[in-house]
DNA sequence: CGTTGCCATGGTAACGATACCATACACGGT
DNA sequence: ACCGTGTATGGTATCGTTACCATGGCAACG
C-alpha cells in the first residue's frame, strides 16, 4: 500500500506538505494542492489512521457502550449518536454489554487501548469501576440514560421519575387504586427512579399503602414471570405499570395467556415506545423517551467537551418523556 | 500515560520482553513474567493498540456493515458477529448504511483507513465499488445476506428462493390462486431471489399467469403503500407474500386499516421472524432466517481466511430457512 | 568435549504519520 | 533600505510498539 512518502515523491513535494493538503491544515498553493491530489488519486493512496493517531493523539473515534443492542430504545440512541458523530467527522465503535458489568469492563479496557477520544456509556450496574478507569486514563465520558452512584460526570437522561408519575397518575385518574409496578434490577438508576415516580403518584393519591413493586430484569421473560406473580394476588390489581418496553411485552403476553383482556380486565401502561416499523397495532399507553435525541445530545456534549476545556463540568441534561395514551388503559371494572 | 518503556524500566527488563509477556509470544521465565505483570499493575499500564497495529500490521478489529441496524434481523446478525469475534479476541466496528451506496462507500473507506483486518458486508445495492475497493486494498471481505452481481467473494446467506417457494407453496396448498408478492428494490439480490421463489411456486402450480409482484423498499411504509395498491385490484388477491419483516408489518397495518381480517379476508405470509421480546401476539406465518448463525458463520469464515492462506476461495455458505406456520395464513374465503 | 537446540533476553530499526521549528520569498508600509 | 506579516514549503524528531536479528547460557547428545 502506498504511503504518504510515495505520494510526496510523486507530487514532488515533502510528506508534510501532503499531510497539509489532506488535512487542510497550514498553507498550500493551488498548484501544489492540485499536484498532490492528483498523486493521491493515481496511487489510490489511503491515509493510515493508526500512524496518524499515534502521532497526533487523536483518533476521531468515539465509542458507544450500551447494555442491549437488540432493544429498539438503544438502537435508536445508537442512530442518534452515529448521526451526530459522523456529522462532525467522527466514527463510532458500538459495544454491547448484555447488562454484564464484567463485559462492560472488558470493553472499556479495549476502548482505552484503542485510544478512543471519548466514550458514551449506558452503565450496566451501579459500579463506578468503568467510569473511574476512563477517568484515570483521561478519556472523557458522557453517561446516557442511567447514572452511576457516587460518580460525577456528564449525563444525558430522561426524567424517569416524572414519566412514571404521569403514567401512574393517568391510571389513578381512571379510578385505579390497586396498581402493580414491574421494574428492572435494583442496581439500575432508571429502574429505581421509575419506582419513585410510581410511589410518588400513589402517595399523592393517598394509596401508597397498597403499593406493590416487583423487581426483576429488563426483559420480556421477566415481565411475563412477574405478571404471573401479580395475578396470583387476591384481590388482584386492576392495573400494571411496566418500567420498560420488554417488560410491557412480557406483561401483555402473560395477560393474554391468562385470558385477561386489556384494558377491561387489566389496564397496562409502560415505559418506552416501540418504533412503528415493529408493531402492527399500537395499543400500549406509554411514556415515550426521545431516544434518538438522547443519543444526539449526548454526542454533541461529548464532542464539545473534547475541544472546549472551559466547558462547565458534570452537566446533566434531562429530557422530558411524552405521555402517549392509547387503548391499553381504561377505567377499572366495576365489579370484579 | 505510561508506555511499555516505563513498564520495562520498572521491571528491570527490555521493552521487548514486556511485549513478550503481554502477548504471550516468545519465551519469558516465570520470574520475569511475574515482575513484568507486577510493574504493569503498579503503573496501570494500558497498551497502545495504535502503535501495535502500526508496527504489526494487524489490528484485531473487524467491521460489520449493515443496511439497517434498526431491523432486528440485522441486530441479530450483529450479535452473532460480535460473539464469534470476541471469542477469538477480535473487536467489531459496526456501521450502518441506511441502504445508501454513498454511505457504504464512505464507511468502507474509513474502515480501510482504520486498517481493519477484515470486513463483513451487507451490500446496499448492486454496485461492486465497495467490494473492489476492499479487494484492491487487500482487505478480506465476506458478504452477508446479499450477493453483489459480478463480484466473486465469500458469501453467507440464506436460501431465499427456497424460503419464498415454501411460503407460497403453503398458500397454494390452502387453495390460494391469486397471490400478490410485495418485495424490496430490484437491486437487492434477496429481493429478487424471493420473487424467483414465488414465481417458481406459482409456475409449478400452473398459475403463473396470475402472478403479480410489487417492488418497493424494505420498509414498513412501503409495505403499507403497496398493499393498498394490491387491494385496489379487482378481483383482489386472497393472499399476500411479504418479502421481509418490515414489509409484513406494513401489510398487516394496511389490512387492518382497510378493515380486512387476517386470514379470513386475506392470508399473509412473510420473510424473517421477529424476536419474542418484541411481539405480543405472533400470528405471522414466516420463513425464519437463522440470523444469529449467519453472523457467526460469516465471522468464523472471515477469521479463518485471515490466518489460512490455503483456504478455498469464494466460499458460499447457504443456510436453510425455517417455515413457521401460524395463524395469519388459512384457506381463501369461498365466496368473495 | 564440541555440537546442537532450546530457553531467555536484548539492541536496533522501522511502521506511517504529524508536531515543531526553521527557512525563504513576496509585498506593503515607513 | 528595513521591518513585519502572510504565504509556502521543508527537515528532523518522535509517537509506542513489535519485527528481525543477535547473543549467551545451559542441558542433552553422540
Amino acid at each position: 500500500m502506498p504511503t504518504i512518502q510515495d505520494v510526496a515523491k510523486r507530487a514532488g513535494v515533502a510528506p508534510i506538505t501532503v499531510s497539509r493538503v489532506i488535512n487542510n491544515s497550514g498553507y498550500a498553493s493551488e498548484e501544489t494542492r492540485r499536484r498532490v491530489e492528483m498523486a493521491i488519486e493515481e496511487l489510490s493512496y489511503v491515509p493510515n489512521t493508526l500512524a496518524r493517531g499515534l502521532r497526533s493523539k487523536r483518533t476521531n473515534t468515539l465509542a458507544l457502550v450500551v447494555t442491549d443492542i437488540t432493544n429498539p430504545f438503544f438502537t435508536l440512541i445508537a442512530r442518534g449518536v452515529e448521526d451526530a458523530a459522523s456529522a462532525l467527522g467522527f466514527t463510532v465503535i458500538f459495544c454491547n454489554t448484555d447488562e454484564s458489568e464484567a463485559k462492560e469492563e472488558k470493553y472499556i479496557n479495549i476502548l482505552v487501548q484503542k485510544q478512543v477520544d471519548g466514550v458514551l456509556l449506558v452503565p450496566a450496574g451501579n459500579s463506578s469501576k468503568s467510569a473511574n478507569f476512563l477517568h484515570s486514563n483521561k478519556v472523557p465520558l458522557v453517561l446516557i440514560d442511567r447514572s452511576v452512584p457516587g460518580f460525577q460526570t456528564d449525563l444525558v437522561r430522561c426524567n424517569s421519575e416524572r414519566g412514571a408519575y404521569n403514567l401512574v397518575k393517568h391510571l389513578i385518574d381512571f379510578g385505579h387504586k390497586k396498581i402493580a409496578a414491574i421494574t428492572g434490577p435494583h442496581e439500575v438508576s432508571t429502574s429505581e427512579d421509575r419506582v419513585s415516580g410510581y410511589q410518588h403518584a400513589m402517595y399523592e393519591a393517598g394509596i401508597e399503602n397498597l403499593a406493590n413493586v416487583y423487581y426483576g430484569a429488563f426483559t420480556q421473560a421477566s415481565g411475563y414471570d412477574l405478571t404471573n406473580q401479580v395475578l396470583a394476588q387476591n384481590p388482584r390489581p386492576t392495573a400494571i405499570f411496566g418500567a420498560n418496553n420488554f417488560l410491557s411485552i412480557g406483561i401483555l403476553k402473560a395477560l393474554r395467556d391468562a385470558n385477561l383482556s386489556v384494558p377491561q380486565d387489566m389496564s397496562v401502561v409502560g415505559f418506552d415506545d416501540l418504533p412503528v416499523s415493529l408493531i402492527v397495532d399500537p395499543i400500549l399507553t406509554v411514556a415515550a423517551q426521545p431516544a434518538y435525541e438522547m443519543g444526539q445530545q449526548a454526542t454533541q456534549l461529548l464532542l464539545k467537551r473534547l475541544t472546549d476545556d472551559a466547558l462547565e463540568r458534570n452537566q446533566e441534561i434531562i429530557l422530558p418523556t411524552e405521555l402517549i395514551v392509547r387503548s391499553s388503559s381504561g377505567p377499572p371494572q366495576i365489579s370484579p
